[in-house]
RNA sequence: GACCCUGUCGUCCAGAGGCCUAGGACACCCGCCUUUCACGCAGGUAACACGGGUUCGAAUCCCGUCAGGGUCGCCA
């Protein structure tokens, strides 16, 4: 156990989320609420969702109520936070400016900060000499001895700088993890981390650990790969004189190769799981066996019950790989047990209901001549996974490699992923001006990106399809497709002079 | 590369020194049920990373090796 000024154990439990509106509402961010949230509501304790938005350039301007929707979606609620207010709020970093401002000259006054007045192109400079020479990466204090009075003088004077850490120059900083045990590094190993940045907005780091103070955090319970930050915020608390948080660090979500769940190897956002038909209780369910266990062999329970017998010592912490057949299998015991009713009001909430029906027949409705084909026009809206065996003649794009077909259309994902926004009109010009790059023709891009996503030759047009399909459930298909192109026999080409014969 | 975390079936978990010839679930394979398919039911394949200790006894404790992961940003 480590002694000194730690162990939050008197006060009733406060627990936080604190993501970042920088996307689509990731699973991981659903993961750790739901420990979170159980921890806390097992003990009677409050659960807080906080925004951390310093990043302006980061900062996409629908996030942040997808990121209460689906979080609500699964079942999650929370006890103080931006839109529902608390009392200690602002909950959006972005508006709790002048909290990070004091709490940076505080420890300035205290000589535990400087400024530092590197310019970016020096860091970059000594970054690139650094990995050069094999030396430690890091900030190598240039600014740190600075004499206070002309430091002072030269930020008056308006000149740009952020302000830096002093970290001790060595000796062991440990800290307590809950569920690890003791975590020992030499303060050698950290450089002095900045907490406010040239445009005047805290790190996370600073802002971080102001707010879990002004808010009474009393147990920080957050992802693995927060371990390495530790150090720099209890030297943090340290410097404040604060009293530390209890730390968790919770192991990460895998990919299938066992690195850290990303969006190009495997679906992340909340939305594509509602959108491919997972019922809220089984993400939630199949989230609570990463890395934990009921106990006596329960795979299936809900969060009530979760809650009833929560514990820290089931928890394991090898990174747990996300499964999806395991999650469609906890889906599909989940949609067994629902009533005929039930099951009804799940597929019209699904897909099945006026709002949606209402986005789909526009592009459907010229191509109907009696009711009964609209379940053969718009099929494909309703289907996850496509079986493209029939129509991959149609992936082929003339004198290009099936492997480098694919990976144009990998690049096309992550364009859309760059543009903000999934309309019609935005598709359609990264699209063109993806084609115009790479020098296709526009009809053999558009029929394979068309039987991509549709999984046939004929369909409503291509980029109202995408529109209504979602970003998830387009993405999805698109990768899939990606995938299969990837494996395609390369065409029978020009008979080029065999240099070897087999 | 440095530092840190982790290491039981392909995957998710059980196992907190003898109850382990290692248990459950997904996936897979095979039956049964059935006009078909699915469900359901009954079986099966399959793991303690390796090497040293400690101990009467180790999947469980210690050390080392190896492997995987994370972090090394004016991102969170």
């Amino acid at each position: 156990m480590l002694e000194g000024p730690t162990m939050a154990n008197d006060r009733p439990v406060r627990v936080r989320i604190a993501p970042s509106p920088t996307g689509d509402p990731h699973v991981g961010t659903a993961y750790i609420a739901l420990f979170n949230y159980a921890f806390a509501k097992s003990t009677g304790g409050k659960f807080i969702l906080r925004i951390e938005d310093t990043d302006q350039t980061r900062a996409r301007s629908d996030s942040e109520r997808m990121i209460y929707d689906a979080l609500r979606w699964v079942g999650l609620s929370w006890d103080e936070g931006p839109d529902v207010g608390g009392p200690y709020g602002p909950y959006r970093q972005s508006e709790r400016s002048q909290h990070y401002k004091d709490a940076a000259s505080k420890l300035l006054d205290a000589g535990k900060a400087y400024r530092c007045f590197c310019t970016e192109d020096r860091l970059a400079k000594l970054r690139i000499q650094q990995q050069a020479e094999k030396a430690t990466l890091g900030y190598d204090r240039h600014c740190r001895d600075l004499d206070p009075a002309e430091s002072r003088n030269r930020a008056a004077q308006g000149e740009a700088c952020v302000v830096r850490l002093k970290v001790p120059v060595s000796g062991p900083i440990d800290f307590q993890d809950q569920l690890r045990g003791v975590v020992s590094r030499d303060a050698k190993e950290i450089d002095d981390q900045v907490l406010l940045k040239s445009d005047g907005l805290p790190t996370y780091h600073l802002a971080n650990v102001v707010d879990d103070h002004m808010m009474q955090i009393t147990h920080v319970i957050r992802a693995e790969e927060w371990i390495s930050s530790t150090q720099k915020h209890v030297l943090l608390y340290e410097a404040f004189g604060w009293e530390q948080p209890q730390w968790f660090h919770m192991p990460l979500l895998r990919n299938t190769d066992k690195s850290k769940i990303s969006k190009r190897k495997h679906p992340v956002s909340i939305n594509y799981y509602r959108d491919s038909g997972i019922l809220p209780q089984a993400l939630l369910n199949f989230l609570g066996t990463m890395g934990w266990s009921f106990g006596g062999d329960r795979e299936k329970f809900t969060l009530a019950e979760m809650i009833s017998v929560f514990d820290w010592k089931r928890m394991s912490l090898g990174g747990p790989v996300f499964d999806l057949a395991k999650l469609t299998w906890l889906n599909e015991q989940y949609i067994h047990e629902l009533t005929t009713e039930q099951l009804a009001d799940a597929l019209i909430d699904w897909r099945f209901n006026k709002e949606f029906l209402l986005k789909l027949l526009p592009l459907a409705h010229k191509r109907i001549k009696r009711l009964d084909d609209f379940i053969g026009v718009t099929e494909f809206f309703f289907t996850g996974d496509l079986d493209y065996a029939a129509v991959t003649t149609h992936f082929a794009i003339p004198d290009v490699a099936p492997k480098e077909v694919a990976k144009a259309v990998l690049e096309l994902v992550e364009k859309y992923e760059a543009r903000e926004g999934w309309e019609a009109k935005t598709l359609d010009e990264v699209t063109q001006a993806w084609v115009t790059a790479l020098g296709w023709k526009t009809k053999h891009a558009f029929m394979l990106l068309r039987v991509a996503v549709t999984g046939r030759t004929t369909s409503p047009g291509l980029f109202e399809t995408m529109g209504v399909l979602g970003k998830e459930i387009t993405r999805r298909r698109l990768r899939k497709a990606a995938e299969v192109i990837a494996k395609l026999p390369a065409p029978a080409a020009a008979p080029a002079p065999a240099t070897k014969s087999p």
